[in-house]
Order: structure tokens, then sequence, then C-alpha cells
DNA sequence: GACAACATACCAACCGGTCGGTATGCTTAC
DNA sequence: GTAAGCATACCGACCGGTTGGTATGTTGTC
């Protein structure tokens, strides 16, 4: 939307109560809320009572609704590919090491409310897949791009690995990802972490 | 509801567009629909005039809109559960093999628009986990016993394999379906069938 | 003093649900 | 067999609260 992305100070937000400006008060919330509730059941009040402004603020720094989601699917793709690029997963020397190193990672990650660990932007495109183009577009490059940083890794392990002969990585990557959005459908539907394996 | 239920004829309708009741058509299409817009995006009256009756009907057939996502689970599963009974997987003699036919079979079932394959209880549970527990344990119910249709396959199979070691039927049969959830997510942000491996 | 960052007050459409009423069919009594 | 009595299925206007969005201040800052 703004032609300039607002600078942030460099700091990563990650799971901070209270951040500075309304508009980024809206956008943590907004991940948080919207992961509980969904899309389509949370109202605008709901976001601006949780951040603590008013609905003029909220449409000062939002155009709509919509709007807001397509930023915050671009928040979240910046703060988890923040905590996924900080993360120990990248330390081992060997490809395959790493790559159960992030399996490890996203296990350990599953801990707490269940609106804490699952993911927003698969709950959002479950929802909006069909009704709003530019929210499902941003969804699917949080997703992809995600994916993507996972290729190399793969790619290296498939390589030195003896039955790397039809697997291709991408597809492998991409694989992940569903398994793990599939688990956290099937952790909301039986209210159990135990789908995590 | 009522204390006996109603005796319907034996017959699956299965994909019926035009069925009898008005209630058997507002179920047909609160799958399609709610399956296309998710549960909190589809209103009444979309149901309504999607199945040709009034909101009166409606709400003479069901207490509420929480109440109709409640027995169009239940209608779920007993759609899709007649569809995998009579599905052809079942018919190889080894374990393994109708595990393989099994997912032959679920990926045979890939075709056609998004809200016709993908699972009505699965979006449901996204949306309302915390917001109705109601709804919820309809479609647990619905996952967890597909799955379980699945796991004297998975056991039998494990059993025969070399590998069977530390590997569990049931999580084995939940696994699948956290793939496949997953994999719908997928679906429906790229909006390509690809990730169907 | 001008512009961004908010707050307050308000609106029109919408949505889940209600309500009085009708049409039809099934039972039972005569 | 027919009419009263009642239940089921359905209609569609209506209600009140909610929702996304707007119009108009007010305040602080450069």
């Amino acid at each position: 939307m703004s032609p300039i992305k607002k600078q942030v100070p460099a700091k990563i937000p990650s799971k901070a109560p209270a951040k500075a400006s309304a508009k980024g008060r809206i956008l943590d919330v907004a991940v948080n809320v919207i992961r509980g509730k969904g899309y389509s059941a949370t109202t605008v009040d709901d976001l601006c009572s949780a951040a603590g402004v008013t609905k003029g603020a909220f449409f000062h720094h939002f155009e709509s609704k919509e709007a807001l989601a397509v930023a915050a699917a671009a928040h979240w793709t910046e703060v988890t590919g923040a905590l996924f690029e900080n993360a120990p997963y990248h330390l081992p020397d060997n490809a395959a090491d790493r790559v159960f190193a992030y399996l490890d990672f996203r296990a350990s990650l599953l801990e707490g409310e269940i609106a804490e660990y699952t993911c927003l932007v698969g709950t959002m495109v479950q929802e909006v897949h069909e009704s709003s183009p530019e929210i499902r577009d941003a969804c699917s490059r949080s997703i992809t791009s995600h994916a993507e940083t996972l290729e190399p890794d793969f790619a290296e392990a498939l390589a030195s690995s003896s039955n790397g002969k039809n697997v291709n990585a991408r597809t492998l990557a991409l694989h992940t990802q569903a398994v793990l959005q599939g688990a956290f459908i099937l952790a909301k539907a039986t209210q159990d972490v135990g789908a995590a394996v």
C-alpha cells in the first residue's frame, strides 16, 4: 500500500505485547486474534479493542479489513522469517542433519495455546481462497517463500542420499509444509498436540 | 431432536443435486457452499437461496446455524463414509497394496473445482475450534472415524513389513489425514492441485 | 500552520433469528 | 365418509443487534 515501507528499528518484535505504534500493535494482535477465531469471525472492533485503539485509528492505517489481512500476512512472513533465520537448525554441517534439525525445531514450537503455534496464513487462506484473491496470494507467497528457504537443504540432503532418484527438493519442501498445515488442523480438531509426529 | 429418527429409504444420495426433502437439500448445499466460502462467511440466506427454500424452512429444520453445521458434519461423515466404503481400494489381498490403492483413490478424487474435493470438516474446524465446541467435536469425530477405518490395513501392512518397529498404525493413519488436509490448504493457496503428491 | 496520528460519533447494510400465518396430510370419532 | 383436531412443513415479513466503513473533530510535532 504505502510506497515506502516504514523502517522498523531492526529489532524483532516476535511476541512483544506492547509495541510503539498503533499500526504495529494492530498487526500484532491481528496475527493472534485471527489465528484463534478465523478471519471472517474476527471483527474490526475485536482487533481495535485488542490493540487498544479506536476504529478511526484502524481505518487510518488500513484501507479496509481486507487490506489489513494482506498486511498481516506480510507481517507474518517477516516475523516468522526472522524467527527461522535465527533458529539453530542451520548449524549442522550436514544438510540431512539440518533437515532433521528443522523438523525438531518445528516440533519445539508446538507449545502453549493452539492459537500461539498455528499458522496465520494457513488459517486465512482456507477461508478466503475463493472470495479474496489479494489475501489468498499474500498467503500463498508466505507459504511458498518459507518452503523455498528449505529447498537448498533438501536438495543437498537428497543429492548425498542414496534414494534421491525421483524425488524433487521443491516438492518435498512443499510436502513438509502440507504435513505441518494438516497437523495444525488435527490439533484444532482434537485439541491435542499429539498430532505433531 | 426428534425421539425417533426419520427412516431414510436406505438409498445413498451422495451427490444428487435435487433431493426430495428441503432438509436434505439444505444439508447438501451446506456441504458445498461452506467448503467454498468457509463457515463464518456463509450466511443462512446463502444456504436458503442455494437450496431453494426460505428462512422459515431453514429454522424449522435446524435450531440455529450452529446446529446446521453439526448436522452437516454428520451428513458429511455419512456421505463420504459411503463413498469410501464402496470404493475399489479394498479389493487387493495384500494390506500394503490396499494402502497404496487408498492413496491412489484419494488422488483420483482431486478433480474439478477446489470446493468439490476439499474436506468440509477440515475447513470448518479451522474456523470454529475455539468458538464452538459442538461443531469442533462433530468435525473431530468425522476425521478420526475415517482414520479408524484405515487403521486395520495400516496395521497389517506394518506387521508384514520389515521396518515396522516403532511405527504405530493409528498414528500413521492420522498422519495420512494430516497430509491430505495440508494438501488441501496448499491447493487453496496456490490454486493448483499439484500439491497432491 | 500543516500534516500525521489518532479519537468520537455516526451510518447503512447485513445477518441470525422470530413470529404469525398457511397448506397439507394423518388420526380418530361419529 | 366425513369432519374435527392436530401435527408437520413451509412461507416471508420483520426485528434488533452487529459490522465494515465514513465524516468530522482534536492533539501533538516538525
